[in-house]
DNA sequence: CTGAAAGCGCTTACAG
DNA sequence: CTGAAAGCGCTTACAG
């Protein structure tokens, strides 16, 4: 037996198509009785209205796109995970967008749009002209999800990255150290620069000099990368972006012989599992990343109700997780 | 300015909409000459046809479904990034359901059926009798992920975990070692059954006596139950059904003063980015998740387009990554 | 090779 | 409170 229609269930209920319809969409406009019935056969039959004929209809599909530059990152599976709790909670389904950034922006632009989602939640934060605007044409909402948009067209989640790095690096300052490093990552992230602006902030008030590397994502060539640094240089406090780097980084240290904590502290980004799961365990800012993910979420609604809602920048609260990493 | 239609593309190009829906569909049917300018005219406006009015008149979304039971396990992110780049391969866009284990499993399912996608790539393999029969009515084609179907309707993709935990197992008795134990994981999914079978199986073939425990995929509480169980146990080789498993196992050891590897060597399963940046590095066989995704998308085209192809169940090749957890 | 027309399965003013 | 009808934006036989 095929899937049951909208016929089917009118024809069953004996009433027309229309107050099916209403029984799903718009409940207090049916009598209590039709709606019982009409309920119960639905019910029965186990039908559920096709997505494609009620999207093109009402100009509505429930669904809102996730747009990610990977699903490879933790932080981005935790978002993720974060959106989708949020998504089922309003009823709304997902279409899951990866844009690799080297892939073409404006065409999986394009897609996306032409996918007719009510709204659209962004994860990624480098983008060209072209695209961005592309975006400013959207008809539908976009939020900023652990990103920041150059202008304030959209809002965003994501926490106070900026103040955050400032505050951990003057609170290592504070504890009497002076050579901080920190790692950043190849790939210019807007929120990846503005932790080392908090951070270059906190070192030049205190009249230290800041010092930075970049890493990428790929383990090995970090490895190969951390190991010529720590040939000639010997930092006291390392603070990097993101925690799986800080984890490669105190591990090549360890296996140099160096104690960490006690000759060298590390302090991570992020609180993703791999934290939990170094040896010794990484100290770390937590960015509640499934928070900022359902939060995203809840606030997309707000702007695919109302047309006249301001989108706004949300912060997210963080806390900083110490750990054996740190003395 | 809105977003142009069919209708849009067919005044500018001065033919009729079928035209322009040919030149999508059927590019063959149309001169040479008339395709050429509809195809500028399209470009020309970044024309992208509606998903859904394209989806609900041609019966094909090129859309398929990933359902999985949590997107926060590393295993599973890959599995999708390995989905995600098969089906932009193929054109194909994706529709991400996560439904929980302790979630309505049949609501989940109509709900997949009705978002009208051409296939579905499942990943869960526990489920009750009465989403088995939902499933076995669904309308398209549906390929099991890393997990295996308990009939054999439908294609599945995924290693020998069987074959592979007996061989395994029995290289580390060949090495020398006796008492091997086997952690598997709380929830009962077939393919960690599988490994726990294979393992016994090496077990009783060589005349020891099979160990196993159960964990669940909570850090804090397997450290409790490790601790518990390394009170009373010291087994020479762990074998676990999951890498993130093996790790906090191992971790939980070394903190106790037991060398890894000399006095107890650590094996997981899956080789997700922990075992890499784990200290010291664990050993464990290689589940090429990435191309299991990637290669379930594939079959899952032939499907989609034939009638007629008869499911299978594809076994991809794996390896044992040998690392520093084991001697 | 191209156009006119029916139809995909819904939603929603509009009447009553 | 309910039904008949138009319409959402496409695709695809059917004619020509």
């Amino acid at each position: 037996m095929n899937q049951p229609k909208i016929y089917d269930i009118a024809g069953a209920a004996g009433v027309s198509l229309a107050t099916v319809s209403r029984v799903l969409n718009h409940p207090e406009k049916v009598k209590k009785s039709t709606r019982e019935k009409v309920l119960r056969i639905i019910k029965e039959k186990g039908y559920k209205p096709n997505a494609n004929a009620r999207g093109l209809a009402s100009r509505r599909s429930t669904t809102v796109a996730i747009v990610v530059p990977t699903v490879l990152r933790a932080s981005i599976s935790e978002m993720i995970q974060g959106i989708v709790d949020s998504a089922k909670n309003f009823g709304y389904s997902i279409r899951l967008f990866v844009n690799d950034e080297d892939e073409d922006q404006v065409e999986t632009w394009r897609e996306v749009i032409a996918s007719s989602v009510d709204g659209i939640l962004f994860m990624s934060d480098e983008m060209d002209d072209e695209t961005y605007e592309l975006i400013e044409n959207t008809p539908v909402p976009v939020i900023f999800v652990n990103a920041i948009s150059k202008n304030s067209n959209y809002g965003s989640v994501s926490i106070d990255n900026e103040g955050c790095a400032y505050r951990i690096t003057k609170e290592m300052i504070d504890r009497g150290n002076k050579n901080i490093l920190f790692i950043g990552t190849e790939h210019n992230y807007a929120i990846n620069n503005l932790k080392e602006i908090g951070y270059r902030k906190a070192m030049e008030e205190a009249g230290l000099i800041p010092n930075t590397i970049k890493s990428s994502g790929d383990i090995s060539k970090n490895e190969v990368q951390f190991n010529e640094y720590l040939d000639n240089n010997r930092p006291e406090v390392v603070l990097s972006a993101r925690d799986s780097i800080a984890i490669s980084f105190m591990n090549v240290a360890t296996k140099r012989g160096i104690k960490v904590p006690d000759e060298m502290q590390v302090i991570g980004f992020q609180n993703t599992r791999y934290a939990e799961l170094s040896n010794p365990k990484l100290t770390c800012v937590e960015t509640p990343i499934y928070e900022i993910g359902n939060k995203a979420m809840a606030n997309l609604t707000q702007l695919m109700k109302n047309e006249d809602v301001e989108p706004e920048n949300t912060f997210i609260d963080y806390q900083v997780i110490w750990r054996e990493s740190t003395k």
